[in-house]
DNA sequence: AAACGTCGTTACAAACTCGTTACGCTCGAG
DNA sequence: CTCGAGCGTAACGAGTTTGTAACGACGTTT
């Protein structure tokens, strides 16, 4: 349940507002859109979301007397001017309005992405929360630590750190060692034949206090490889016993 | 009087690096410059300034290694990509690889302005704190001292205290020795092996009064280097139970 | 000159990491 | 049931990283 970024959209053309949404929401974000100035304002203003794609010349408000309202009302919000307008007075009038960056169409949807990336990074302070968490506490890969729920805590090692990481990315599906040589040791895992990821498995289990009889964090797949059961995951997979 | 920004510029072009350096100067910035990838670098990596100008395409060392340097040991140091190179693979990969912004040349020199303001309206630098507070008292970074709670008190180095405001300015993530040696030694870390950062924190745990067995304000992250756990961070990780 | 504070190096001990090996247990196909 | 492959883990040890005492060069203060 990451929570993903929210991109606003205020955008007169239907066929480039539908590709800005289709591309954003397949990069991962959630995306709302207006198709006017009057209920962009209104959305820009009452919404919540994590950045701004404003169109200028837009039916209804102008486009920048939205970017003032905006910069007014919800100041740190940053907006990506996104409009057909090109010429140099423009851009730098977007820019000076308070504008994060100004695109210029027809523009590449990858640049855009990129520059969207650019912007949020700066603008949102933490994108992601680096914490995980489990039954007995909290990861915080930071740190390289575990918290637990008593206030004790424990550190991780850097390998056991990127192990668990990897295993938490792709939690619910059981990992084979290959896959783990291959992702984490960063090892093509030829024939090879190590018990290496078993003693770490084994370590971590020791450190999440998971029971290693019958394990309900850090799974074992027999003939498979290990899985990471995450917390959300677990209401539906308990009930059978 | 705020002290005035700083533009590092690294463009080996001179006609446009004077340019560049006039418009700047003009605009009310403090510039400083290199010709080549080498100088620009190091300079990049030890010099003080607000904002880098990063042409790609350099004699000497390539422009996105320094790039990559800079997101290395100057993480939160803005920088735009300023360079001929304009093909769309070219401005996404310079974007995705940290840069604030990319123009491409020819550019417009009010563009260029009112987006390095852009930029830098996002990215200002943090005033550095004069006070902060720890377990054992208050730190008073204008007087180079430490008053611990039971109303003694000891001072500061030079170097200790620079350091620890650089840890506290970036508190709660793990500061590399590499990243320490370029942001509060000025220089770069080339393959340099030497323990005075361990020393300094040795000394400055002494002093926080801080258990070297398992320190509680300053923490060693292994493989990682040293980070600096702010009272208000307390909080909100331990309250979980 | 002597005493002092700073800050870097060196050297060594201690702690930690992470892989291997060995051995015992478990599971499940036959 | 038996047996072998798969798994858990104790024990070990080479290599790496960290803590810090001791020291010396240097500049400042007394």
């Amino acid at each position: 349940m990451t929570s993903r970024l929210k991109v606003l959209t205020i955008e007169d053309d239907a066929a480039i507002r539908c590709g800005i949404v289709d591309a954003l929401t397949f990069a991962g974000y959630d995306v709302i859109d207006a198709a006017d100035g009057t209920s962009g304002e209104r959305r820009a203003i009452e919404d919540q979301y994590d950045l701004l794609l404003l169109d200028l010349g837009l039916p209804g408000v102008a486009g920048l007397d939205i970017l003032r309202q905006v910069q007014r009302l919800r100041p740190d919000r940053p907006v990506i001017i996104l409009t057909a307008k090109g010429e140099e007075a423009d851009r730098v009038q977007g820019l000076r309005s308070g504008a994060d960056d100004y695109v210029v169409k027809p523009f590449s949807v990858k640049e855009l992405l990129a520059r969207i990336e650019a912007v949020l990074r700066r603008a949102i302070p933490k994108p992601e929360q680096p914490f995980a968490q489990w039954q007995q506490g909290i990861l915080d890969f930071e740190r390289r630590e575990l918290r637990y729920h008593d206030q004790s805590r424990t550190e991780l090692s850097e390998k056991e750190s990127e192990l668990l990481q990897y295993l938490i990315a792709n939690s619910g599906r059981a990992i084979s060692r290959d896959e783990l040589l291959a992702g984490v040791w960063q090892i093509s895992p030829q024939g090879i034949n190590t018990r290496t990821i078993d003693m770490h498995i084994a370590r971590l289990r020791e450190k999440l206090r998971d029971n290693p009889e019958s394990p309900t964090t850090l799974l074992t797949v027999r003939g498979k490889g290990y899985m990471w059961m995450a917390i959300e995951h677990r209401r539906a997979h308990e009930s059978h016993g």
